[in-house]
DNA sequence: CCTAGGATTGAGACCGGACTCACATCGATT
DNA sequence: AATCGATGTGAGTCCGGTCTCAATCCTAGG
């Protein structure tokens, strides 16, 4: 393939000043365009590297810039839409501002978020953006910070971090949504999230995850705004996979206390719900009403719609990356940080509760 | 937040060399496992590493070994879910051998993507997995192999390249589902795509996708075998935005040569085409059929649950990330190549034509 | 007790750029 | 015509590792 033996050693400064016929150093300033280089050096410069097809070793130039214009990406899970629409916000901003982006995935471990930092600071990443699995658990965050590289959080906050956080304020979305359905006559509103906990969730426990506390205190305040309380075993957490989502929705859907409503905590969560009303024969919205978070464009084709709450996902993304680079390039906030707002987007599946409806038609 | 000064400078060997009282080289060797080292040393340098919290620096280490351990992954959008599963086969790939990947999207532009490759290819990656947007215009990607870097290419193929492609066989399964929806009594199947053409689609035309070419020549023998021709005014390609692709669709769903079934070439389209038959007052299969690329879990959620071709997208990355590190590593294939085959997975959206349906009626 | 040969060790070159420094060169100023 | 500041230029150092090479240290065999 190659037109000289089996892997030819890459073209560089050196052999492009020698065909130019220039010292190293000027060479180097006609390509790198620094210093001062008189036209015809740089003529000849120019032309020897497009001969050779030079191309410069961006290990070799960050190496002694310090900077790589790279910027190390840490999520949980690309694979779940949330985070791949984030991802696009960020990588789009990156790219705009000629930064490159590492991507590393964590399935939301613990070990592996640890291990993630460790290999993007050590690839020496001009910073990072983390999507915290945990909200507790911050000791290699504070590493980042305390290398004095910069860090910016998304989707989740951590305690204790004095870094920016990128995340919508989820105690208000959820709060709004909660009294939503408790104004329709829900009583017994299930919650159920992949979040894992040690035993079944008690009132004001401690989480892992900031967001969940967040959410589940907005309903809080919702119910308590009513002078009511929320039914904690009506909160399901350790729901792991579409089997395990779908043995806990039968079960919150059985007995003559189940839930008339359940808010589903992500997309991948809502599927597994969806389809197990679906097979216990039972109705949206007239048997259950449902409510999910992240406006995904399927949840429009589903009889009945969906109703949602939507996520600047993209936006939170871009946000993100926007102010990581603007810490990086040491400058001052220009725009006000973008208010990122969730939305209740009604559609069709939140009804008025079966109590209520059968005591009102009574 | 640094206890000495605003930005301390890294701990390098030297400083561990120093602090352990021995040379920079025995530091570097009792770091680095390799040479030998006495076991005296040995421990006083990683007790000095651990004391000074030492972290090797990737980009020295990569620079004078010329491995960087990262892979490259180049793709059109990852924020569609058939990448998203795509990538996150190869992370989880990649990081099972020890590799890094970073990731660039490219919004399926053509010059998005020759640049990309060249970032990825400055930035000295060890190889690269690439989803060309075109599989014609392939100069920057033979300039890839030209290098003697690995090259593995993912979901599509490229014309004239000797590199190893990871993709399903769309002509077979294009036939097959062709074949289906033919036996159903459909002759005016329609088939939308996003892939830019210019003008209008016409039989035999040469176009930028081997995936798009391989899907209209199975739909192409299939009409043949039943003695039938495909009719050329029911594809449409170009279909951008949301907007586009209903707008198509109503045009499709209209007049008495209407499609009575209508193929969406991915997840997206599919969006969009389900909504605008929806808002045409028409029903799934009653009116119009539908079948879909990828196989979404969403898919199953919809009134009549879609039928839709799956794809192995997490195998196919993952296989390709395995090739390609094999590639790297200058390893022999050991395991066979796994089949990446399309699946037709029926399930409500396909029904008997309409016009057959009066037919058999009468 | 002496020595060959393997185990250790340190000095320094090197990877490929960026950048410092000392030394021209040259037109402009007075 | 002598001086001065603004370019141009090349030699060489540095970034933080890896790796070669020659020197030194040991220990077992003679």
């Amino acid at each position: 393939m190659n037109t000289d033996g089996s892997r030819r050693r890459d073209v560089t400064v050196a052999d492009v000043a020698k065909a130019a016929k220039v010292s190293k150093a000027q060479a180097a300033r006609a390509l790198g365009n620094y210093g001062a280089v008189s036209d015809d050096v740089r003529e000849r410069v120019i032309a020897a590297a497009e001969e050779l097809d030079y191309r410069p070793n961006e290990l070799a130039r960050s190496m002694n810039t310090g900077r790589s214009n790279t910027i190390g990406v840490v999520v949980g899970d690309i694979e779940n839409p949330h985070f791949g629409l984030a991802t696009r916000g960020i990588t789009d901003t990156a790219k705009a501002s000629g930064y490159n982006v590492i991507l590393i995935n964590t399935d939301e471990e613990q070990s592996a978020e640890v291990d993630a930092v460790r290999v993007l600071l050590d690839k020496r990443v001009d910073g990072l953006i983390v999507a915290p699995a945990s909200s507790v658990e911050t000791a290699h965050l504070k590493q980042v910070s305390d290398s004095g590289r910069p860090l910016v959080l998304l989707d989740r906050a951590a305690e204790g971090l004095d870094v920016e956080t990128f995340a919508v304020d989820m105690s208000t979305i959820s709060y709004e949504s909660a009294k939503y359905l408790i104004e329709e006559g829900h009583r017994r509103i299930a919650f159920v999230s992949t979040i894992r906990a040690e035993g079944p969730y008690e009132a004001g426990m401690t989480l892992d995850s900031s967001q969940i506390s967040d959410r589940l205190d907005g309903i809080r305040r919702a119910f308590e705004e009513a002078g009511l309380t929320h039914p904690a075993d009506l909160v399901r957490l350790n729901a792991g996979g579409s089997a395990s989502v779908k043995e806990i929705t039968s079960e919150l859907l059985r007995g003559p206390e189940a839930a008339t409503a359940i808010i589903a905590s992500d997309g991948l969560i809502a599927l597994g719900v969806v389809e197990a009303i679906q097979e216990a024969g039972l109705s949206i919205p007239k048997d259950v009403s449902f409510l999910m978070y992240d406006d995904f464009a399927w949840t429009r084709l589903t009889t009945p719609p969906l109703t949602v709450i939507s996520q600047p996902a993209y936006d939170m993304g871009a946000a993100a990356a926007a102010a990581l680079i603007r810490h990086i390039e040491g400058r001052k906030a220009s725009a006000p940080r973008p208010e990122l707002v969730a939305h209740l987007v009604k559609r069709g599946s939140v009804g008025v509760a079966r109590s209520v409806d059968v005591m009102s038609q009574s």
